[in-house]
DNA sequence: ATGCCGTGGAAACCACGA
């Protein structure tokens, strides 16, 4: 089984890659993120017609995640961490998507550090982590994925040096995220590919793409149910190279079923 | 080193992203 996350930057001005990208790769399960659409104007008619169910949790301008499957029953088990009765960014979706519990995540950026964008990643972050322990007190095969506009390590900057202070990389961003994963989790890139330069995001400008100037902030976080499952992981680089494309490119994982 | 690009929404510029 297939399982891909893809931050497409707008799900309606990003359609025709969207749906080019799902004909040429078939993932089974997808999560997006970054949706800008209102729930009323998310493109479901052409998703379906891709052969995808869809959840989804959007809002006006900005942010906004879904969960698509195809083949598979998906069913929403809830929208949003608790922990905030303030926060109205849609950036958390889960669903039970057959056997597995599938959390779509669009984590905040933070910038600029610090601030008070920044100090909302980390209460964010904290909620997360709430959750996340609940999940894997569960027994259930859970996936955390999307973009959680973090670089875990220096392996995953073209050039760290010059990301020490932004929100993306700041060691109490890094710590956050290493907490996270220390509660049980598998980064699954980096269990296949524990050195390899393998990145997520490339800029529009400065010729990020054409430099390999990028950033790896996409991941995968695997339940210990599914650790020994992964069998492949990897991201559809040429994406980038599309188009009228997202900054972001796509990264799947292959479980066994 | 830097929103230099790109999206969406409202208004013909702005906020936001990483």
């Amino acid at each position: 089984m297939k399982i891909a996350t893809y931050n497409v930057n707008g799900v309606n001005g990003r359609l025709p890659v969207l749906l080019r990208w799902l004909e040429a790769t078939a993932p089974d399960i997808v999560c997006l993120q970054e949706l800008k659409s209102p729930n009323e104007k998310f493109p479901v008619k052409a998703i379906n017609d891709a052969g995808y169910n869809a959840l989804w949790h959007g809002q006006k301008q900005w942010n906004g995640v879904a969960i698509l499957s195809r083949n598979i029953e998906i069913n929403e088990v809830g929208r949003g961490l608790a922990g905030d009765e303030e926060d109205e960014q849609s950036r958390y979706i889960e669903a039970l998507v057959g056997d597995i519990l599938i959390a779509c995540i669009y984590l905040p950026n933070g910038n600029p550090a610090p601030g008070p964008k920044f100090d909302y990643k980390l209460k964010w972050f904290e909620r997360l982590q709430d959750r996340a322990a609940e999940l894997l007190a569960l027994d259930t095969p859970v996936i955390l994925a999307g973009d959680f506009n973090v670089m875990p390590t220096e392996l995953d900057v073209y050039k760290p040096e010059r990301w020490e202070k932004d929100a993306l990389f700041r060691p109490e961003v890094r710590n956050a995220f290493k907490k996270l994963v220390d509660q049980g989790w598998t980064d699954a890139i980096r269990k296949l590919y524990p050195n390899a330069k393998i990145y997520t995001f490339y800029d529009y400008f400065r010729n990020a793409y054409q430099r390999d100037a990028g950033l790896r902030i996409d991941h995968f976080l695997l339940s210990p149910h599914l650790r020994d499952n992964l069998v492949a992981a990897g991201v559809d680089r040429e994406v980038r190279g599309w188009e009228k494309t997202s900054d972001h490119i796509p990264v799947w994982i292959n479980l066994t079923e």
